[in-house]
RNA sequence: GGCCGGGUGGCAGAGUGGUGAUGCAGCGGACUGCAAAUCCGCGUACGUCGGUUCAAUUCCGGCCCCGGCCUCCA
């Protein structure tokens, strides 16, 4: 089966065929280090992820770029409120964001540039584009033409008739035209600047992405991806960068994750409904977090719900009670499942392949002998392994607890628990086994007698 | 106002021109000392009004509702 995605640029699902199928280039806008990752930031790095996941079964190199945006105005402001250093601020919340995602099991990109290890491409950049007609100085700023571009908003379907009727702030008296964005802006001297022709200052949000593309995939490359609130006017001047300094063309498929709400509502700042992943992973393993991401498909808008976040537990529950079964008994080593594969080549069908997963366990919960059960264990591992779940031991999963303590019983409670009710069992003293039960089950302990003996899981 | 996405069973959420999503919840059965887990079985659906069609939840159009974006910037 064909890879097909769907492409903000035609607005349909094209068949994926990359420029040289020896090497695939993918470049997803990375987090401004600012503050803690909260979900929204955590949606497009799962999602583009799974894709990373799929395209590198799929092709032999896949290169992956995710940018750390580490020169930003909201860098600044937070610098300027805390009074730390920005190259404090911005390591930290770096760091931070690693250590987020790692727990929701997304894997590191193949590189990962930072803003200010490029400036100088960018002023090259920005310099050609100003020797080809296409960006003008202005008091300090260096600024994109737009009307200097033919086919500028071609992905997001704009005119540029429309975009001037829905101009509602102030021009900036130094622009030529309403529409042209900024590619370099004085800085005064409290804020982080860098020589150049123009004087001392600092790029646009947008010319960062274009020269760190081009630098590690090259002036054309495959698979560009982000939130779908970057497609306007991010992606846009991206393209348009690129396209005109380069004079080849830029991203082939644009890929966009869509919004997030929060229990039925839009997430933002001001309603304060919204999550760092720092709170999500007190609450609930990262599995579970990474899960009910999957679970509606990326294209769609994500409802955020505590409820979404129980389910996708809960699922983990049953996939991790089947493996918990055959523990002792090898994987078989398999390929994915083909309806798996299939489910994420079209268009990444992540829910689809979740309820593959639920069929694949269910088989192995039914695997008559040890042969079957390898080989079932095998299929759900491996199709799991393209979602990037189920990458732990089954007991390590039902042990998890929020971090800080949880119920304080510790293992060994729960353990002479167990044995104290076996005891009672095997005397007949059903009453005595069923208190101890209850009593586990009050501080979040369920007990579950097997062939094998009792086991037990935190809920 | 312009542009875009969406409205599926109690809930979440895929998909399809004519049979089954899947999971959770619910109901019945097997298993169990009783449970839990697991297995077997059951039920409920496609916003609305028209159109196309032998046949529409699926295609087309109107309407209603929901969500988002609309410039370098708070």
């Amino acid at each position: 089966m064909p890879l097909v995605l769907y492409n903000t640029l035609t607005r349909k699902k094209d068949v994926f065929e990359p420029l040289n199928p020896d090497r695939v280039g993918m470049y997803v806008c990375g987090p401004t280090v600012y503050d803690r990752a909260h979900i929204g930031n955590a949606r497009p790095v799962i999602v583009f992820d799974v894709l990373y996941r799929l395209l590198t079964r799929l092709y032999p190199q896949v290169t992956y770029v995710r940018n750390i945006t580490d020169v930003d105005d909201k860098i600044n402001q937070r610098a300027k409120d805390s009074g730390e250093p920005i190259s404090v601020i911005t390591e930290r919340t770096t760091k931070m964001f690693h250590d987020d995602i790692a727990e929701l099991n997304a894997a590191p990109p193949t590189i990962e540039p930072r803003a200010t290890d490029h400036i100088n491409q960018m002023l090259t950049m920005i310099e050609g584009l100003i020797a080809k007609g296409f960006a003008y100085e202005a008091e300090g700023h260096v600024l994109f033409s737009v009307p200097s571009m033919k086919d500028y908003g071609a992905l997001s379907r704009r005119s540029m008739d429309e975009m001037m009727a829905g101009a509602r702030v102030e021009v900036a008296p130094y622009k030529r035209n309403p529409a042209d964005f900024v590619l370099w802006k004085p800085s005064t001297p409290d804020l982080p600047g860098w020589d150049s022709p123009w004087g001392r200052g600092r790029p646009g949000w947008h010319i960062e992405c274009s020269a760190m593309s081009g630098q590690y995939l090259g002036v054309t490359f495959d698979i560009h991806g982000g939130g779908q609130d970057l497609v306007f006017p991010h992606h846009e001047n991206e393209i348009a960068q690129s396209v005109c300094a380069n004079g080849a063309p830029f991203a082939r498929y644009w890929l966009h994750n869509g919004y997030l709400m929060v229990e039925g509502e839009k997430m933002s700042k001001s309603l304060g409904n919204f999550f760092t992943v720092r709170e999500l992973l007190e609450v609930a393993p990262g599995e579970a977090i990474r899960l009910a991401m999957l679970s509606t498909h990326y294209h769609q808008p994500f409802d955020w719900t505590a409820d979404g976040l129980k389910q996708a537990r809960a699922t983990l529950d049953r996939l991790y009670t089947a493996l918990r079964g055959v523990v002792d008994i090898p994987a078989a080593e398999v390929a994915a499942p083909i309806e798996v594969m299939a489910a994420l080549e079209d268009d990444l069908n992540t829910p689809l392949a979740i309820s593959h997963l639920h069929e694949l366990a269910g088989k192995l919960n039914k695997a008559a002998d040890t042969a079957a059960k390898a080989r079932a264990k095998g299929l759900l591992l491996a199709a799991a392994d393209l979602l990037g779940v189920l990458k732990q031991d089954p007991e390590a999963w039902f042990r998890w607890q929020p971090a800080g303590g949880g119920n304080g019983l510790s293992e060994a409670d729960i353990e002479a628990a167990i044995t104290a009710r076996l005891d009672a069992r095997k005397a007949k003293n059903w009453a005595e086994a069923d208190r101890i039960r209850k009593d586990l089950a009050e501080q979040g302990v369920v007990l579950e007698d097997g062939p094998a003996g009792t086991s037990w899981k935190r809920v």
